[in-house]
DNA sequence: ATCATTTGACCGCC
DNA sequence: GGCGGTCAAATGAT
């Protein structure tokens, strides 16, 4: 465990020390840009179009992975504490049992963090709002939309919780037992850019494992994404850090997944 | 007309 | 009693 943290805590180092050293990168051409304001220097203001925009998503990426390793800390706190909850069924209800509710379950939480309000995939349908006490900001509850039809136990809420820049925390809980959610999923594909000499760094949540060429969800047995190379060659990767939330892939190869992206993170390191 | 969202009341837990 | 989570009637959008 101490371990554990200590590996943890490196992670987010190495995270912010990468973003660092790409922002001085950026800062760098910059300054080159601002003193070539000449043609010449438009143009190779042009030629460096690609680079800026790639330092800047790295930038994001590593503001990014630190606060999924920072939640990470703070989800299995929370975990445990919410594990120890026992359901006391409906004990005097002045409604008719029918319309008696359950109210904290045992399945897992875990949450993510995004700068804006993305699609997760999946089919939610919107069951109500609340402005909580703490949070200057409405939460939203959504339950799957194939609750009643496949009686599947998938909710989640989304929160804003800066104003800015804007971050929205998206709280799961439960895994979608249902089918149905998962048939208009688009399959996301991630290519690499085999011109830049690219690799994918795949981060995963605890939900799913990685083994031999494939990704599998622990809790949906049918959910699994093999990763298989474009050009009819084994794939190469690699587990960085020996953190088996993370694998490594190695140039040209392609990916379908129909694991929803929002529980799955990738992020590109250019050559 | 049908379906999704909003809203306020209800309920369990602390 | 306060708070957060859930329900279903009311309302809005298509």
């Amino acid at each position: 465990m101490e371990n554990n943290n200590s590996g943890r805590k490196e992670a987010i180092e190495q995270e912010l020390i990468r973003g660092r050293d790409v922002a001085k990168q950026l800062l760098e051409v910059l300054i080159i840009h601002k003193s070539n304001r000449n043609e010449e220097g438009i143009e190779r203001s042009m030629v460096m179009m690609p680079f800026i925009e790639d330092a800047v998503s790295k930038i994001l990426i590593s503001f990014t992975n630190t606060l999924l390793l920072f939640n990470r800390d703070t989800q299995h706190n929370r975990s445990d504490e919410e594990g120890n909850h026992i359901h006391q069924g409906c004990k005097k209800s002045k409604r008719p049992p029918t319309l008696c509710y359950k109210r904290k379950s045992f399945a897992p939480t875990w949450s993510i963090d995004n700068a804006i309000l993305s699609e997760d995939g999946l089919e939610w349908r919107k069951y109500g709002q609340k402005k909580t006490k703490d949070c200057r900001y409405i939460r939203s509850y959504y339950k799957c939309s194939y609750k009643n039809e496949e009686d599947c136990k998938a909710i989640k809420h989304v929160q804003r919780i800066q104003e800015d820049p804007p971050l929205y925390r998206t709280t799961y809980s439960g895994h979608h037992t249902c089918k149905s959610s998962f048939v208009n999923y688009p399959h996301m594909k991630l290519e690499s850019a085999p011109s830049l000499g690219s690799s994918k760094l795949l981060s995963f949540n605890n939900n799913y494992y990685y083994n031999n060429n494939t990704l599998q969800s622990k809790e949906m047995k049918h959910l699994s994404s093999s990763i298989s190379s474009t050009k009819q060659e084994p794939v190469e990767v690699t587990i960085p850090n020996d953190d088996h939330n993370q694998i490594h892939l190695l140039s040209d190869c392609e990916l379908d997944f129909d694991i929803p992206p929002n529980l799955l993170h990738s992020k590109f390191y250019g050559g």
